[in-house]
DNA sequence: CCATCTTTGTGCACGCGTTCACAAAGACAT
DNA sequence: ATGTCTTTGTGAACGCGTGCACAAAGATGG
C-alpha cells in the first residue's frame, strides 16, 4: 500500500538508526532506575555501565537525539528520561490488545512491564467461548468475534499475537484488516503482512536453539583443550552422546 | 567483568557468523515443516520464502555450513533438517532449568517448542516455599535451595530467569556458580556475568517500546502526508512544543 | 555425447554499525 | 580572567552483514 518503509530504509536521513532505537529503551530502563534513586546528573560512563553497553556508543546514540549533556558534567537524568520517553512514543497512551489468552498471553496481560510505559491492555481476545468473560489480569476476555469492533472503538494500533502457530496468520490479517499497524509476534511463524505495518518477533524456541549452538561450541573447545594434553576439568560435563562436530552419525544421505 | 559482550570471541575459529546463526532455527522450522509434509527437496528460493529471508542470504548462510545443494535441484529435506540440527547442537540431549515460575515461567514450562528440539525441562524452580511441590505442566515445582543440587545432578549447562527483576543477578549468580554456562534472561535487567558465560534477553517491554517508536514515525509521517501543502520543511524533525504528538509536560531543562 | 536449462555457491561492492581517539566545551579553582 | 580538568560530541577508520550478479555444476532431453 504506501510507500515503501518497512525496515529495509529505515535509516532516514534525519532519523534514529535502527540499532540506536533498538537500545533506547535499555538506556530509558537505567535512567528510570536513577530517577527513582533522585541521581540528579549522569556521565555517559556510569549510565552506560548500567546499561550494559560501550560509552562510545552510548554517546553516539545520544548525539542522534540532538546535545543533551553538559560537557565536563553528564547528562540531566530527568531530563533525558522525559527526551527519551517522548522519542519513543510513551508520553502518549498506546492501547494494545492480546490475542490468545493461553498461558503465555495471561503471563503477558499480568505483565507490569507495559503499564509502567505508555501501554494499556485495552482487550484481551480468545478464540475459545469458555473463555469469554472470565476475567484475566483483571480484565474480562472477549471473544474473537468482537476483534474488529474493539480494535476500532479503542483505537488500536499494536496488536500482541499469543495464539498457537496455526491460528497466528488469520489473526494477523484480521488485525491488519481492521487497522492494526504494528504487531508483535509470538508465535513461531513467520508472518506475511502488507507494506506499512510493523512486525516483531519474539521466539522462545530459537533464543535457546541459539545458546545451545554456543554451548556445543564450548563444550568443543573444551574438548579440544583438553585433548591438547590438558586434564579435563572437573566441570566438564555434557553427555558426549555424540562425537565432536565432525560427528559421524550418518542420517539419511542424499541419493 | 563482562557485562553483555559474551559474544566477541565468537565468530572465530571455524566460526559461523552470528547473524547466520540466528537464522538457523529459523531455517530449521520451515524444513521441518516440509519434512513433514513428505517434501523429497527444496530449491534456496522456496525455502526462503518460507523462512521469511532473501534466498541469496539463505544460500550464503548454507554456504558455511558446507555444500549441501544440488545444483539445478535444490536441497534435500531431510539431510539438511540433520545438518542443521546437528550444527546448532540438538541432536543431543540439552536439561534446562527455568527459575521462577509465576506467570511467565508456567507458560516456559508449558511451552511445547522446547520439548520438540532437545530441549528437556529437568527442573521447575520458585523461591516460593508454598510452590514447592506444586506440578506445573507435569513437573514438580522445586524450592530454590535445591538449585545447586537440580544442577549438578543434571548436569544442567542451560538455565532461563524468569524471576522479578530484583532476584534476576542473585540467581544468575547462583546459576553460573553451579556450573550453567548459558542463560536465557526474561527479567528486565542487565545480568553480569563473568567470561565464556552466554546470556541471552528477551524483554517484551523493549519489544513493545520499539513498535511504539515506529508506530509514532508512521503516524508522524501520515500527519506530514495530510499537510503536504502547508510548511514546506517543519514536519521532517519532532515537534519539538508544537501540536505535536506529545503536547504536554515541557520537563526540566538542564542548568 | 552434446546442448540446454535450472539452481547452487560465491566474489564483489556497498552500507550500516561499532569503536577509537581527540578536539571542543563547559565547570571549577585560583 | 585564566588555566586546568572533566566529559561530551563526532570525524574517521574498520569490520560485519547484505544483496547483486554470474560462473560453475549438475540434471535432463534429444
Amino acid at each position: 500500500m504506501a510507500t515503501g518503509r518497512t525496515h529495509r530504509p529505515a535509516t532516514r536521513s534525519r532519523g534514529i538508526p535502527e540499532a540506536t532505537v533498538a537500545r533506547l529503551p535499555l538506556y530509558l530502563r537505567a535512567l528510570t532506575a536513577l530517577s527513582e534513586r533522585s541521581v540528579p546528573t549522569v556521565s555517559s560512563e556510569e549510565l552506560a555501565a548500567a546499561a550494559g553497553v560501550n560509552s562510545a556508543k552510548l554517546r553516539k546514540d545520544f548525539s542522534y537525539l540532538g546535545s543533551y549533556g553538559t560537557r565536563g558534567v553528564g547528562y540531566d537524568v530527568e531530563y533525558l528520561v522525559y527526551q527519551i520517553s517522548r522519542e519513543l512514543g510513551l508520553t502518549q497512551d498506546w492501547p494494545v490488545v492480546i490475542v490468545g489468552i493461553g498461558n503465555l498471553g495471561a503471563a503477558l496481560a499480568n505483565y507490569g512491564g507495559f503499564a509502567s510505559r505508555g501501554f494499556r491492555v485495552a482487550a484481551l481476545i480468545d478464540a475459545d467461548p469458555a473463555m469469554a468473560g472470565k476475567p484475566v489480569a483483571g480484565i474480562p476476555v472477549q471473544h474473537t468475534d468482537e476483534l474488529e469492533k474493539i480494535i476500532d472503538d479503542n483505537g488500536v494500533s499494536i496488536g500482541v499475537i499469543a495464539t498457537p502457530a496455526g491460528a497466528a496468520q488469520q489473526v494477523c490479517d484480521r488485525l491488519v484488516a481492521a487497522g492494526v499497524t504494528s504487531i508483535l509476534n509470538f508465535a513461531p511463524t513467520v508472518l506475511s503482512v502488507p507494506d506499512g505495518v510493523d512486525v516483531r518477533k519474539v521466539d522462545l524456541s530459537i533464543e535457546l536453539q541459539i545458546l545451545a549452538f554456543h554451548e556445543q561450541r564450548k563444550a568443543g573447545e573444551e574438548a579440544a583443550a583438553a585433548a591438547d594434553g590438558e586434564v579435563p576439568h572437573t566441570a566438564a560435563r555434557k553427555q558426549p552422546a555424540d562425537k565432536g562436530p565432525d560427528g559421524d552419525v550418518p542420517a539419511v544421505m542424499p541419493a
